[in-house]
DNA sequence: CAGAATGGATAGTCAAGCTCTCCGTTATGG
DNA sequence: CCATAACGGAGAGCTTGACTATCCATTCTG
């Protein structure tokens, strides 16, 4: 298929698909002459995995590119998902050395406790989750944080449904893009059904106190 | 405490001040004569939680006005997170007519199962979890939602924690306050929670297959 | 073979979120 | 009481990200 015939099937622009083009976001398609080229299926789906990973994931373009140089690259499904989780992090914000070491030693607790290794803050997924709870503690609603146990062991449940849904799979292009959606959208929706699930909840509740 | 010791306070440059004061973020500080002001405690915390919601939360200025405006409002609480959560949601992007019918009607099921309240796409939450689903579908990963009923459960149970960590506070104002941190700042961590519990859970299954 | 489509490159646009510069007024320390 | 620093307010300017538009020299296609 040539260009106009990707755009349509894609519902992305021919500019866009052209600049997508350039970043290094979609492979070049197969050259039949030196200046006419020709996309395949796997270029579509491309397309629509960039456009999930924008418009439903929320990343940034240089995010998406990160992620997909993995994804192509070699490394295995687990190394691959380390890359995707990184980029879905971002740089995590700074916060006070005060409360940044409070959210620290929580966090250490909480590997110790439940035996998962301590990486420190250069993972961005714990330095998110630093800055988080930090914030939370600088806004004084450090109560949030009483819980953590908790939420972490059900954050472990999602998890092994998370694993479950992408086991079974039978290439290893496959299962690192099941892995990346169940992680990008999957974020989205179990947040989604975490709010409907408060509104729910918190009906009636939340209007009574004082 | 003047401009300089505010911005020094809360860590915000002065010039950022005078823009969200420009843009409404920040309500005006008392006047002490025709052209100066005064700044209290309050407005301290006020930029703290722009800082929270924009950094960390990662909401964009105008929805952060809103929920301020809503939050200053003499809504109740519940009705306050109502609008917390339509703008944590944001626009919800655009799906093709048929995945996005499938995605509708999935959650329309599981309304039906749980007993919640079916509100339809205008509601934002709604709209982004028919989005997310639909485009797993466009994705080839429909099997994602397989596991809705279980993933809503959870949902339920992380939904609990939430209001027992609002509940118990004394004030209509603070309740407001830990409702929209407990949302905002808890859907982060508990999505961190969740990226280190898959790579805990998916450590040496991921890489086994085929 | 004429007119549409293609690929490639360059420049232009637009919104968000600040940041800089002025300017006339107000505090404030010596 | 005055020199100088800080203030508040308004406007213009800057940077980044993500496109979008315009050209132009080929290459298709009816």
């Amino acid at each position: 298929m040539r260009m106009a015939e990707l755009s349509a099937e894609s519902g992305v622009p021919v500019a866009t698909v052209k600049y997508y083009l350039r970043e290094g976001l979609l492979p070049p398609g197969e050259r039949t002459s030196p200046n006419q080229a020709r996309y395949s299926a796997a270029h579509v789906q491309r397309l629509r995995l960039v456009k999930a990973l924008t418009e439903v994931g929320g990343l940034p373009l240089a995010s998406v590119g990160a992620v997909l140089a993995a994804i192509d690259g070699d490394a295995t499904p687990h190394q691959t998902m380390g890359v995707v989780q990184q980029e879905l992090a971002g740089t995590p914000p700074t916060v006070s050395e005060e409360a940044g070491e409070w959210a620290t030693g929580l966090l250490r607790d909480l590997a110790e406790r439940h035996g998962w290794k301590w990486h420190g803050a250069e993972d961005h997924t714990i330095g998110n989750l630093i800055a988080a709870l930090a914030t939370a503690k600088e806004l004084g609603h450090e109560k949030l944080a009483d819980r953590l146990d908790e939420y972490f062991a059900l954050a472990m449940r999602v998890a092994e449904l998370d694993v479950e849904v992408v086991t079974g799979l039978t290439s290893f292009d496959r299962i690192i893009e099941a892995g990346l959606v169940a992680t990008v959208l999957g974020d989205r929706i179990f947040t989604g059904l975490r709010h409907i699930a408060q509104e729910f909840v918190s009906r009636g509740v939340l209007d009574q106190a004082p």
